[in-house]
DNA sequence: GGGGGTGGAATTGTATACAATGTACCTTTA
DNA sequence: TAAAGGTACATTGTATACAATTCCACCCCC
């Protein structure tokens, strides 16, 4: 991935590490990175045109959040999240989306409606073929705009760590359920999201969002299930 | 991943850095560093006997958590909590409080009861004289404890750093308010979640805890107010 | 032919020198 | 005298050399 010129003086130290930490995450949840890889600092250092010691800080913080784990003598390792975690990680989202709409309304910029508008046609074209890298992109970017309405910082950060934790699993879901579906579903959900938001339904916004939400857990634990049923079987 | 997980082995370097963090984040949380201190790398590497490098890393964990802010040139200052976010911290936690008791019984470990009633002495004694800074620590431990009793790892993550991003307002609270009363709350508290896990009702543990976070949430919204009205006076 | 030990290469963790930056104080000038 | 500018110093951010650790291939020995 190529980065942007650099003109290194007009950027501040933590802005610049802030932009690398967002793009090594978004190479990670887009599975440019699967799990298992190992990430060389070195090398992160030459792409980015940085020392090994900005870049380890990143690291760290992706650490932090579980995305990566180091060891030393090894290298830096993409995790991949337990199945426990993650259906745990999804029922705290599902109880935080509900707080969405407890705080006093807040109208949204104007240029949420348009980005909400892009992301449904783009998420319309996603029918043709199927494109898993894609609708994880429309999901960062529904995501994203969500982020933009909640007034509460740390709600909004929690929600933020939460749903990194977790975008990697539609790779998983996806291919064993219904393309179709699980397109339909999203196209759905930026829809609702958007009219709800036109009325400045805050509430809603976050009711439509949990109820998507509680639909991949239930999708997760029927996987779990029939995962302990095969697992019975070899017994 | 974070503080909740159990340390490996106190060898290796993660774990000193866990330490260090710990020990850094528990100082400025009992205002041994009170808001804006100047914590200066090179000191607090002599003090714990390494280089600036691990420092670094737990400073810019404490960082991403809130506790301090790094600005190149200056220092790293210890931050003071904005009154909002508190607030909204503290309907989060609430709220978490009472998903804790939403997953399967979880039996607790025996000492738990033992570091309980440990807590509750500690307490009864505080009712004497005014100390804060015992005050913060029974608070500490009644949280260390409760976390315990979290099955699901995310929440025990979420619970752990919002507790750590609020736990010093009691100083500010306690003084505006009534000492004995405070002891009072955190000591019924304590028994009450003890008797809850006595009977294995994981989501009374919950509730009793979301009550009195409630309670302190009451409290800062008045403050709030009478703030507002102090402005509004001078205006 | 197999098992275990040994050395080398690669990688993260640490220490340290240097660069960038902000603050305070002092000097100079209108 | 006050204000503007510059200079020195302290601090964080970066780069880099070195230490510690791990993995693996190779080889020796049985």
């Amino acid at each position: 991935m190529s980065t942007a010129s650099a003109p290194r003086s007009l950027t501040k130290p933590q802005a610049r590490i802030e932009r690398i930490f967002q793009s090594i995450r978004r190479q990670i949840c887009l599975l440019d990175f699967p799990p298992g890889t190992i990430l060389r600092e070195q090398d992160l250092a030459e792409q980015f045109k940085v020392s090994r010691t900005p870049i380890r800080h990143v690291l760290n913080r992706l650490a932090v959040d579980g995305l990566v784990e180091s060891r030393q003598g090894v290298g830096t390792t993409v995790t991949t999240i337990e199945f426990k975690d993650l259906i745990d990680i999804y029922y705290l989202r599902a109880t935080l989306a509900e707080a969405i709409g407890d705080s006093e309304p807040l109208t949204p910029a104007p240029d949420v409606f348009k980005a909400l508008d892009e992301l449904a046609a783009k998420c319309e074209e996603l029918g043709n073929a199927v494109d898993l890298r894609g609708f994880g992109e429309i999901n960062i970017g529904l995501h994203t705009q969500i982020l933009r309405i909640i007034r509460s910082r740390p709600l909004r950060d929690v929600s933020d760590r939460l749903f990194y934790q977790t975008v990697r699993v539609w790779f998983q879901i996806v291919p064993r359920f219904s393309w179709e579906r699980a397109v339909l579903e999203l196209c759905q959900e930026i829809q609702e999201v958007r009219q709800a938001l036109a009325r400045d339904d805050l509430k809603a916004v976050g009711l439509v969002h949990r109820n998507r939400l509680s639909t991949v857990m239930i999708l997760l634990h029927r996987t779990l299930d029939e995962e302990s049923a095969m697992a019975y079987q070899l017994a």
